[in-house]
RNA sequence: GUGGUUGUAGCUCAGUUGGUUAGAGCGCCGGAUUGUGGUUCCGGAGGCCGCGGGUUCAAAUCCCGUCUUCCACCCCA
């Protein structure tokens, strides 16, 4: 038995079936509420170029990227004194040049800007797909996980923010998810900025305003002052914290003051029109958040984050960015997109005990194998069934009924028939019903009768 | 990337201050049942104690390294 020592690397994870029907399941839902809102699917390949993943994304983002090596005798082209000096990023640079996507928009991105003359714009796209980042794993943090993402690209219309807040919603109800969707919009931090002065500070601003909820005010205007803001920005802090108790954010005086800079303005006008258009289901899942600024340094307007009560970290996610596509060429489109998170929904569902019943899905009747000499009508049999859409085995060896039967309880196969020498005797077959325990003998005719239902 | 944590049978885990032959439950295989699973009873197989080094008369146990797991950071979806 002593086998080969195997192992998978760090933060991969094999999936077996049932896991697999379930993310399925997962994947079948979003899918097609993508599909009922005129979203058309794309793919593109596990790996890009090095130039297009660093289009966006500084020094951080490169920490995460998984870099593949150049194929060939790589080291040969390599500078010698980089080699020496073991200066990393120089090597890699000289023996790498492409790594996996770390995520779905910026592939897009790309195959926009390639296919842009095939393109009918406003584009709608829908994506389901392995991304990989080389963080270290933890809960809820894979190396590599799925993104289902649904964008918009070339059009300003924030009815697509509507209507992606309302993708949201289906999708989350259909797996009975309790839900907000935390909604602000990138303009009124810009807002923020200039009530500050500090309008360069604006991303030293927002990774610490996003651990209010998580470490609290103080900690918070600790970690601004050591980022560099000044008090004005400290100040911020508690009236933004205090926003989580107002009844309405929109008319507090808060917004009321961001409201006279010129992006604050811009930003509360954008969430009053999304709020405006959504219909009482999707507003009551919304909380207008100020605080929420997280997302990547592409968004431009508004923002969302998917929250639940039963998950710690988003499950969901989505933004408007204004120039995606520029890095790479193609300036002037606007677009949005939302991301589901395959693996954390699948977490959530699992533990909360969410899913559906898949046993259906399974084999629906075994047939045993008693002899050689019945394998000829056994063939027939079970294509017959497989013609009527049966879903239907035969076990592929006489073994012991022992061990077919076994065979159909593990894998939850719910009937067995028997077609042995008393059943070509008496041309009856016999069936048993594997949760009951009871069998039965009937002619074919209504044994296929009795499967199909 | 930083700090911590975990690893013993297929799985979940015991294993005393270092001391003979490393255990349990579940699962697996066989039999009771040569045409019947799941329940019951009886029997059996299965271990480089993550890997490498060190200390010791002696290491699953102590030390170092490494890989892995999970957690908290950093950051991020």
């Amino acid at each position: 038995m002593a086998g080969k020592k195997v192992s998978l690397p760090k933060g991969m994870r094999d999936f077996g079936p049932q896991q697999v029907r379930k993310r399925q399941y997962i994947l079948d839902t979003i899918r097609e509420v993508f599909e009922i809102f005129g979203y058309q699917p794309i793919e593109t390949p596990v790996m890009e170029q090095l130039s297009t993943l660093n289009g966006k994304g500084g020094a951080e983002s490169d920490k995460l990227l998984f870099k593949v090596l150049n194929s060939g005798d790589f080291l040969k082209k390599a500078d010698e004194n980089a080699l020496n000096e073991k200066a990393s990023s120089k090597v890699i640079a000289q023996i790498s040049e492409k790594g996996l996507r770390y995520d779905l928009t910026v592939p897009l991105a790309r195959y926009v800007v390639m296919h842009q003359n095939d393109i009918t714009f406003p584009f709608k796209r829908y994506q389901m797909q392995p991304v990989w980042r080389a963080d270290r794993p933890q809960k809820g943090r894979y190396r590599e996980f799925w993104q289902c993402d649904a964008d918009v690209l070339g059009s300003e219309s924030l009815i697509n923010e509507m209507e992606l807040i309302q993708i949201f919603e289906r999708v989350f109800k259909t797996f009975n998810i309790p839900v907000k969707v935390h909604l602000s919009s990138r303009k009124l931090l810009a807002g923020m900025m200039e009530l500050i002065g500090q309008e360069d500070k604006m991303i030293d601003f927002t990774v610490a305003l996003d651990k209010l909820d998580k470490i609290g005010v103080e900690k918070v205007q600790d970690e601004l002052r050591a980022r560099g803001l000044n008090e004005k920005a400290v100040e911020l802090i508690p009236s933004i914290a205090a926003l989580s108790s107002e009844k309405d954010v929109m008319k507090s005086s808060f917004i009321a003051a961001l409201e006279k800079t010129s992006n604050g303005a811009e930003g509360v006008r954008e969430i009053n029109t999304i709020m405006s258009r959504l219909d009482f289901a999707c507003r009551s899942i919304i909380i207008i958040d100020p605080s929420l600024a997280r997302g990547l340094d592409y968004y431009t307007g508004p923002i969302f984050e998917v929250k639940s009560e039963l998950f710690k970290g988003s499950i969901g996610s989505g933004g408007r960015y204004d120039n995606l596509t520029g890095i790479f060429g193609l300036p002037n489109v606007s677009g949005v997109g939302i991301s589901f998170g395959l693996d954390r929904i699948y977490d959530l569902m699992q533990e909360q005990n969410l899913f559906p019943d898949f046993s259906a899905a399974s084999t629906k009747v075994l047939l045993t194998y008693f002899d050689e000499e019945k394998l000829p009508p056994l063939f027939g049999i079970v294509s017959m069934m497989r013609e009527a859409n049966i879903k239907a085995e035969l076990y592929p060896a006489p073994v012991k009924l022992k061990k077919q039967f076994k065979y159909a309880n593990d894998k939850g196969i719910p009937y067995v028939v028997l077609y042995g020498d008393e059943e070509a005797d008496s041309g009856e077959f016999t069936i048993k019903d594997m949760e009951k325990g009871e069998q039965f003998k009937m002619d074919f005719e209504k044994l296929l009768e009795f499967l199909k239902q």
